[in-house]
DNA sequence: GCACCTGATGTCGCTCACTGACATCAGGTA
DNA sequence: TACCTGATGTCAGTGAGCGACATCAGGTGC
């Protein structure tokens, strides 16, 4: 039995609770069984027991439920920037972050593995994810320069690291299940530094 | 009078030539007149004297025709990698391929800057340009393995290079004109190198 | 207890991007 | 001359997403 077979009891409010997480339940299974280009709104709607229009209500479009942890995630990266110790170069402090937030995925590995590879069957998705990193890119440069971090350097280094975060985690999301993404991170951090090093 | 003012004439054959052409010129003019989310693909059709259907024919989508310049960006960039000097390191190579590319902007700075105008109005178009431009990366990542560079440096180091011109292009679209894309893309460069040298 | 308000949901009708199937027909080819 | 081909048109969809209005349980003020 399923989360979802639980039935909902006339004791209950008007409505049964928690809207938003039940479509995001459905969906992502949804999303797994048939795919995310062959799943229809509708179909999510009906199996959250809700209407379409009641899902465009909590999100914005069909993509946006597999972006939900997004904003946390920047909110975390950013904090970890703005009271990182003040000696921290901007590189290292963009590292020392990421690397804090991996905490983040690794507390449900097989969940963020699922939806990676959901990611990687879309290229809507793709994309989708492709603007959230260039968000929190920019949200990280934006913290770097409040700790006095002039341009281009700032954005240089939050999208340098987001890059080597991207790649780090592809590796980790794709690769044997045992290595942590942290280790992963600090490997490529480093290559990332080697190689822009050599002129 | 503009060049869509040209009429067509009985003596040519079935249909008035160039339809691809005369969408991409409609497209465009009308994105800059009303806005990208606000023309609508039946009036691209319309002011190119052609059907709905046809624009789709010639383009998967309505985003697309403001990126049928990037294959050829990309078989340029990849081009100029394979054939580098062997001497050069991955960065260094990648580096020049970008320098050496700037040209392919240069000539039509004003549509540049204006294409870019377009994009940076519409969330839509952001995340297409950014799944273009890691398409690009990753074509450049496999030209450099060719050249036995080997991951993750291979990736890396195409993936720092295409945000360093990212940053770069940016800055140029919305600089000073008189600057010259290939300069900002040195400097930047540059700032890439020092800020992830600092560990 | 009653009237009122609020906010989450439902209903309806619409626009527009995009697609598949089939029709058309000028120009080239056998 | 008969046929074929390929670019275009026509038509009838599907599905995402939105605006406007209706509903009604539960709280609030009195």
């Amino acid at each position: 039995m399923s989360l979802t077979d639980i039935r909902y009891d006339a004791v209950m409010g008007r409505w049964e609770p928690d809207a938003r997480g039940r479509l995001l339940q459905a969906a992502f299974e949804l999303y797994v069984e048939r795919g995310f280009e062959e799943t229809t709104v509708a179909e999510i709607a009906a199996k959250a027991r809700l209407t379409e229009r009641t899902f465009f209500r909590h999100f914005t479009d069909k993509r946006e439920v597999l972006f939900a942890g997004a904003s946390d995630l920047q909110a975390l990266l950013v904090n970890l920037v703005l009271n990182a110790p003040a000696a921290l170069t901007p590189m290292a402090t963009v590292r020392a972050a990421f690397i804090e937030a991996a905490a983040f995925f690794g507390e449900q590995p097989e969940f963020a593995r699922q939806r990676q590879r959901i990611i990687l069957s879309s290229t809507e998705l793709q994309e989708r994810e492709l603007i959230k990193l260039a968000t929190l890119a920019s949200a990280m440069g934006g913290a770097l320069r409040e700790r006095g971090v002039k341009e281009p350097g700032a954005s240089l280094a939050a999208e340098a690291g987001v890059t080597a975060f991207r790649i780090a985690f592809d590796r980790w999301a794709n690769g044997p299940t045992q290595r942590e993404l942290a280790g992963v991170m600090d490997d490529v951090f480093i290559q990332l530094r080697s190689i822009t090093s050599e002129t």
